[in-house]
DNA sequence: TTAACAAAGTGTAAGAAATACACTAATTAG
DNA sequence: CTAATTAGTGTATTTCTTACACTTTGTTAA
């Protein structure tokens, strides 16, 4: 069974490999997760420009020749949104043929996770308008958008189980059930609120400020913060495993 | 903090996108896991062209203009190796300006695992030779390869523990220490033999054939095979976590 | 001032899963 | 028939996960 590919070989049998120029725009679509209270959102741009005008869709751009990926995602994020020195994840690479009308566009897929509260929404020029939007109502984007949002949504509900990104989304200081409507929101199931408090506090890297929560029509709430150093203490080599299975109450 | 990105509005403000084009090379790199008896082997090929000509490393290729990411993996993998029709999982998009000495090149990493024993080594006109190389000898390839090859060995220790993978990697028929043994390659971990037999046993996928081992020189080893049918359906749902501790064994 | 409201906060028992650990059984080779 | 080699097996202990409901603390409004 030997390799015969004339396509192979034509592409190959040159010393240098950039006779072959592959002409595409190339960019980076960003995927911003955001909390508000109570809902888990996400960051959307109604685009300025055809195709799809119009339409909310992902704000993505163009990567520059000379830059690097990760680069070209901090870039994008901060010109859209003004958010610098956030978690950038790379998680997919979506390169269809056919996903953009206008030819080949392949794109890499970012999640960033940002407080909501911390940032005021600024309108680029390639955008008319930027808005957060509960996950809920994200169906429907131009593009494949879609699937890159489910695509980023899956690895956020598998990394906020190993790694303590969810107060990247919350204030500094926190109560316990915002951190709790933090989890249900992302993994999407409801948790027994015994159980996730023995759990988060049993891993030991919040730390009880002795201070109430104000403004509240209820008993007020114990503040918290994340140590970041104590959890790297603790968790740097190992990373830790967040398992709290979803309710299942009131099956009698 | 409005956004006056001059890069931006220039690259932006065009109706048609395509104005401009990002010229750069565009590939698929496969890391391909293999297995034989004792260790976890990476397929490679010594380059035959510049840059690089005659060192040891990863089988890629050019992604063709009208050609899908994945198609493109597939169709490199089967070029280069003969191999078809197997689990082949996208890991990480590699696109650092400095990473290939001829320009801008951006490669989509990909791993995929086979029976060593399924497949003849093919070299193409691109490759002098192909060949299997011990995980233990991949370091010092060039480009960012050592980089992708960690990247996509770390998505495999992952993988490894949530789907029935592993079973790509040995014959149809199969002992349990030779599962056990290709776990401890993959993990880079000793296990301890009792503990892996009742929780691998356990998730109940596995089934005994009745069969013994041939040709050893000792007691021989039960044959089991992986039912693809039962995992389905036992798993297709939630998905399993093998977890099995390593040995700690001597702490007296 | 007090009653109604709202959310905070708390403990335990039962079950499941993970761990540590060492000897006997089956076969071949010499 | 003995030595060598790997297969195969069970249990007690500990740790983690789960299910589950009432009391406390504060605010608001009558």
């Amino acid at each position: 069974m030997d390799i015969k590919s004339k396509n192979l070989e034509t592409k190959h049998n040159k010393n240098n490999a950039f006779d072959n120029f592959f002409k595409s725009a190339f960019t980076v679509d960003n995927i911003i997760f955001g909390f508000d209270e109570a809902d888990l959102k996400v960051l959307l741009i109604k685009r300025g420009e055809v195709p799809y005008e119009n339409q909310w869709a992902l704000p993505g751009n163009f990567v520059y020749q000379d830059e690097d990926l990760n680069t070209a995602a901090k870039r994008v994020l901060a010109e859209l949104t003004g958010v610098k020195n956030v978690h950038l994840e790379q998680v997919k690479t979506f390169g269809s043929v056919g996903r953009h009308p206008f030819g080949r566009v392949i794109t890499v897929a970012y999640y960033s996770l940002i407080k909501i509260s911390d940032y005021h929404l600024h309108v680029s020029s390639i955008a008319q308008e930027a808005a957060w939007h509960s996950i809920s109502e994200v169906k429907g984007m131009p593009f494949d958008h879609d699937e890159i949002f489910v695509a980023c949504f899956n690895r956020l509900k598998l990394n906020i189980k190993r790694q303590p990104i969810g107060f990247e989304l919350l204030p500094p200081k926190f109560t316990l059930t915002q951190l709790q409507h933090l989890y249900e929101a992302i993994l999407e199931e409801k948790l027994d609120k015994r159980n996730f408090r023995k759990k988060i506090l049993s891993m030991d890297f919040l730390i009880d400020l002795d201070e109430l929560q104000e403004g509240v029509a209820h008993r007020p709430a114990k503040l918290f913060k994340f140590d970041k150093e104590r959890y790297r203490r603790l968790y740097e080599e190992e990373g830790f495993h967040f398992d709290v299975a979803p309710t299942k109450h009131k099956k009698k």
